[in-house]
RNA sequence: GGCGACGUGGCCAAGUGGCUAAGGCGCUGGAUUGCAAAUCCAUGAUCCCGGGUUCGAAUCCCGGCGUCGCCUCCA
């Protein structure tokens, strides 16, 4: 029952063992809140949540550091063009820059929510709020010599000084044809080498640094918040695979020769992008979602994560519309299945005699050991429909169907993406509803079922099937029982 | 140009040397139903192509074709 995970660093699926034993200590690169967040980044962060969830599943203490990138990255392109995307969307929405950031920090919180994350399992730290840290180590890397500083107040770090540079990503540095793409500065003593601290006057988020007033360059607020928040060294750092170089391989360098401790970091993963509609998923191209768009289009938070989930990280993913609608197929089977254990549980449908404690413990090796498996979770997944299976060929008495209760909720804890388990009650006129007890069409609907048991009595199919497809418009499916009819929700 | 990934039934997707190639979605048929729905059962795969290694390959090796990723901001 060891915790198997692919290693970006060795390129190999390696045995997890944390550095400290019990106890988990990750960082994920998160949002930049220049813009609204989509799909492909929150792939990422499940990937990561995912993990979390995992680990503590498997008993580890687990720490949970996502990042804020609230002030712009410096890159190279940005340099030509006079502002980063942070002071560009900041100009588009005639914001400060600040408050665009905390707008679209608003943005992902409430969309992580929708989406199921737990947000007390993280610390969500600011760049912003962690100059001084950036620039202590960027002190440190400046007496040490692998910086140097430029001109007013610009420092970059000297790829030279830094011999395994390059290790991580796999990237030979000679292969890296400089300038080819690149505008070439000048001042750099190499073209390679990257940018920690940055003056220019007319950038509008600055503060004051011994070499000059600016701001901080791209990597370093992770190498930064991961060393406050995690220690010198710790256990996992996830990201997209574009974070792999160069801004992981960056971190690395700066880090290690600041602490002049290695390896920084335990286990790398990098999730692979996301395509939508068989493209590569681009603003230019407009094929992008956000959530609030798929929230639009009336899918449940839930029926997103699970899309977003049940492809393996490292394979690549093609995100359709028709993808979340298969899940979504999938989750009202699991939730159909759970409905029907809960009625026995509570005496609103007639309970058998089966036992279900080996298909329960069965069922629940198979899910944890997919897991296991480097995060295998269409295996998972696949126990669960298993499950699902046995559970229906099966007429549980009330305490197995209980204990299946219990397990589905165990599960649902663990990926958080089976749903909510259902409701049920039984309406004053006996008919079961399945919906929710303050849906405001709880009392037509009943009415509505109650009338077509009327007409069925009579032998009036026309008028109990023109009721039924009432019902079924409205959402509801009606549902024949030896013991009387039934309301159950429709995804 | 450098590095890398992927190609499994209509669609999605497990499986990386050995029982009858998971599972889901969809389709079709059966049981059930007044008819349905749900449920259960059944039906469906030359595992991209061509060689090779092996007693044995979807799984390893070589070649090809195709798709895609990173190398530049992007999760």
């Amino acid at each position: 029952m060891t915790v198997k995970i692919y290693n970006t660093a060795s390129r190999k699926i390696e045995e997890f063992e944390p550095l400290e034993s019990g106890k988990v200590r990750m960082y994920h690169c998160g949002p930049t809140v220049y813009s609204s967040p989509h799909i492909g980044n929150f792939r990422s962060f499940l990937m990561a949540d995912l993990l979390g969830r995992h680990l503590r599943a498997r008993g580890h203490d687990v720490t949970q550091i996502m990042n804020i990138t609230d002030v712009g990255h410096l890159t190279e392109d940005d340099i030509e063009q006079g502002e980063d995307k942070m002071l560009a969307a900041a100009r588009r929405e005639k914001l400060d820059p600040f408050e665009v950031a905390r707008k679209y920090e608003e943005e992902f919180v409430a969309s992580a929510k929708i989406l199921g994350f737990d947000l007390r399992n993280y610390v969500m730290p600011r760049a912003t709020d962690h100059i001084p840290e950036m620039q202590e180590i960027i002190q440190g890397l400046l007496e040490s010599g692998h910086a140097y500083r430029v001109g007013d107040g610009d420092v970059y770090f000297s790829i030279e000084s830094f011999g395994r540079f390059g290790e991580l990503s796999g990237k030979v540095l000679e292969d890296l044809e400089s300038g080819a793409r690149v505008a070439v500065v000048d001042e750099k003593k190499d073209p390679r080498d990257f940018a920690l601290w940055k003056t220019d006057a007319k950038h509008l988020m600055q503060w004051d640094a011994p070499w000059g007033r600016g701001f901080p360059g791209w990597h370093i607020e992770c190498s930064a918040m991961s060393r406050k928040y995690l220690g010198d060294q710790f256990d996992v750092h996830t990201g997209g695979e574009d974070n792999l170089f160069p801004h992981h391989e960056c971190e690395v360098a700066q880090s290690e020769c600041f602490t002049h401790k290695r390896p920084f970091v335990k286990y790398w993963l990098h999730c692979r992008h996301l395509r939508v509609n068989g493209e590569k998923m681009a603003k230019s191209k407009g094929n992008f979602f956000t959530i609030q768009d798929l929230l639009d289009k009336g899918f449940k938070g839930e029926e997103i994560r699970l899309a977003l989930m049940t492809v393996h990280y490292r394979k690549p993913m093609n995100f359709t519309l028709e993808g979340i609608e298969e899940g979504r197929a999938w989750m009202e089977r699991v939730r159909d299945c759970r409905a029907r254990l809960l009625r026995i549980r509570e005496g609103l449908e007639t309970a058998g005699t089966d036992s279900v404690g080996g298909v329960l413990a069965e069922k629940r090796e198979a899910f944890g050991a997919g897991l296991d498996d480097d995060l295998n979770i269409a295996a998972s997944l696949a126990a669960v429909s298993g499950l699902v299976t046995d559970l229906n060929k099966l007429s549980p008495s009330v305490e197995a169907a209980s204990a299946a209760l219990a397990l589905f909720r165990d599960l649902e804890d663990w990926i958080g993406c089976l749903g909510a388990e259902p409701v049920v009650e039984k309406s004053e006129s006996g008919i079961l509803w399945g919906g929710e007890p303050t849906d405001p069409r709880r009392a037509d609907l009943l009415t509505q079922a109650a009338a077509r048991e009327a007409a069925r009595a009579a032998k009036d199919w026309a008028q109990a099937d023109r009721l039924r497809d009432e019902i079924q418009a409205a959402g509801f499916r009606l549902v024949d029982t030896p013991d009387g009819p039934r309301l159950d929700p429709i995804s």
